[in-house]
RNA sequence: GGCUGGGUGGCAGAGUGGUUAUGCAGCGGCCUGCAAAGCCGCGGACGCCGGUUCGAUUCCGACCCCAGCCUCCA
């Protein structure tokens, strides 16, 4: 029985579909300004595990996630450049992409773009308009009145005097209250806008997840998702946005992924210390960034750092160790292990538990080779199963092994040639001397039955 | 200040009212020419102070500390 944390409640819930075996999630997705980093990783691969457990688990899941790719800073980030603001989100959209491919994030089902629906968007803001949600304010710009729907602040649980009282901006003139937020924006010259009964101008962040939500869910669906830090203003804003447009329910269960921190402080654009996904790269292979970001609960806080993606490329070396050698069986399932494996994502998607049972499959599959038993490659099956409910463990382990930069094989398998024959000559002294070679290189030697295989360090 | 979430062994990171998390690192052993890998075994922990309890790291209360949000942010 699958169990969710959610915010609203702040606690575990058995998570029952609104329609059969029927499941909508919704997440935040990215305003494409830059390239992304760690954080938004933790979005696309903690949501694609959530995404393939749901579907691994019997649901017809509908996973949408957006893109934001038009707002200030996108504005201002095309100024800076001289490029248009479609050349630049167009841009930073299809590096995002390769991102994702690289650390093995299956596609959504759909990516709606917020400039692709401006008309939902407008004619929202005019059914809030009507109800008398929201107004036009003296500067062109229309805002929603938070006054006027009660339940404001019920997910953060923050009362809205408090909020309040904790402003710390100096107030826009126009807006009613310090708590009302822009729906739409009047453009300035030359700025990319849309027709609207209220002028030229451009939708707000928050009504844009509103629109598209329902346009791809319905009114009500199950999951909405989102980094930590969405949670308010934006979360509150787009419940008070849905509820008071549609008089339905919009979302079930909220789910907050924990903050990538960096030093304790969180990873962010605007404090500037992010590090791009694609920059990690050049020193640690993409599943090494994915398995680093599973290795903690998702609502946990992680931490971004050499020594614990250097702890990840260990962990996955050993269950590489164990995969190699074997060629592993079609399996329809993993036994025990599954049992506890999938008892463990049960509980609001508990991926250190999973890899825990693993890492026991994976001393069960090194036992079974040592011994030359002949379940191994059903062993080595599960493990691949289980793996590929999060995403991971799909690179021959061989390659894997030996994956790491400037080194040429071919050179290695001479050396080794070489150390073989001075090893059967029993001269240990020049074995020795040329495996110290090897291992300056980089590389590790193994001798097993007479052969010697090696691995990057 | 308000509201969230945390403080676990050298590091990372789960979890539990009494019994092994797991991985890395360390120590001893097996294997090996020696290593490496693997296996077997070992040590070592629950911020502080009270309370509840036969028994608390786990529940309750106070305190200290950290992070997030209250402004754009995944």
């Amino acid at each position: 029985m699958l169990q969710i944390y959610n915010t609203t409640n702040k606690r575990k819930e058995k998570f029952t579909p609104i329609d059969g075996n029927k499941v909508g999630m919704y997440v935040c997705g990215i305003t494409v300004y830059d390239y992304c980093h760690i954080g938004h990783a933790r979005v696309m691969v903690d949501f694609d595990v959530i995404a393939r457990y749901l579907r691994f688990s019997g649901y017809d899941l509908n996973f949408v996630r957006n893109i934001t790719d038009i707002d200030d800073k996108i504005i201002n980030r095309a100024n800076e450049l001289g490029e248009t603001v479609d050349a630049v989100t167009s841009r930073f959209i299809d590096a995002m992409h390769e991102d994702e491919r690289a650390l093995n994030v299956l596609p959504m089902n759909a990516e709606p773009k917020a400039t692709d629906n401006v008309g939902r968007i407008i004619t929202m803001i005019e059914t809030l308009i009507d109800k008398g949600f929201a107004y036009a304010g003296d500067n062109g710009d229309v805002y929603y009145e938070v006054n006027k729907f009660a339940e404001y602040g019920k997910l953060s649980h923050q009362d809205t005097d408090s909020l309040r009282s904790g402003e710390r901006v100096a107030v826009e003139v126009a807006k009613r209250d310090p708590l009302d937020f822009v729906l739409w924006k009047l453009a300035k010259r030359g700025e990319p806008s849309w027709d609207s009964p209220w002028g030229k101008g451009r939708p707000g962040w928050h009504i844009e997840c509103s629109a598209m939500s329902s346009h791809c869910l319905g009114n009500h669906f199950d999951i909405h998702g989102g980094g930590l830090d969405l949670k308010f203003p934006h979360h509150e804003n787009e419940i008070a946005q849905s509820k008071a447009a549609t008089d339905d329910k919009f979302a079930n269960t909220w789910m907050h992924l924990g903050l990538v921190q960096i030093d304790k402080e969180k990873m962010s654009k605007s404090l500037g210390n992010f590090f791009t996904i694609r920059e990690v790269f050049n020193d640690y292979a993409p599943e090494v960034v994915r398995y680093f970001l599973l290795a903690s609960h998702y609502r946990s806080p992680v931490n971004y750092s050499t020594d614990n993606l250097d702890g990840a490329k260990a962990a996955l070396e050993r269950f590489y160790t164990a995969l190699r050698d074997v060629e592993p069986a079609a399996v329809e399932t993993a036994g025990e292990y599954e049992k506890r494996f999938t008892d463990a994502m049960d509980d609001d998607f508990n991926t250190p538990v999973a890899i825990a049972v693993m890492f026991d499959l994976a001393k069960a599959l090194n036992i079974a080779k040592e011994q030359g038993d002949a379940e191994a490659p059903q062993l080595a099956g599960m493990l691949k199963r289980l793996a590929g409910v999060l995403g991971i463990l799909e690179s021959d382990p061989t390659e894997f092994l030996q994956s790491g930069s400037d080194i040429n094989a071919e050179t290695i398998e001479s050396l080794i040639a070489a150390r073989l024959q001075a090893r059967a000559d029993k001269n240990y002294a020049e074995a020795d001397r040329i495996r110290d070679e090897i291992t300056a290189m980089g590389v590790t030697l193994e001798d097993k039955n007479g052969e010697t295989i090696w691995r990057k360090v």
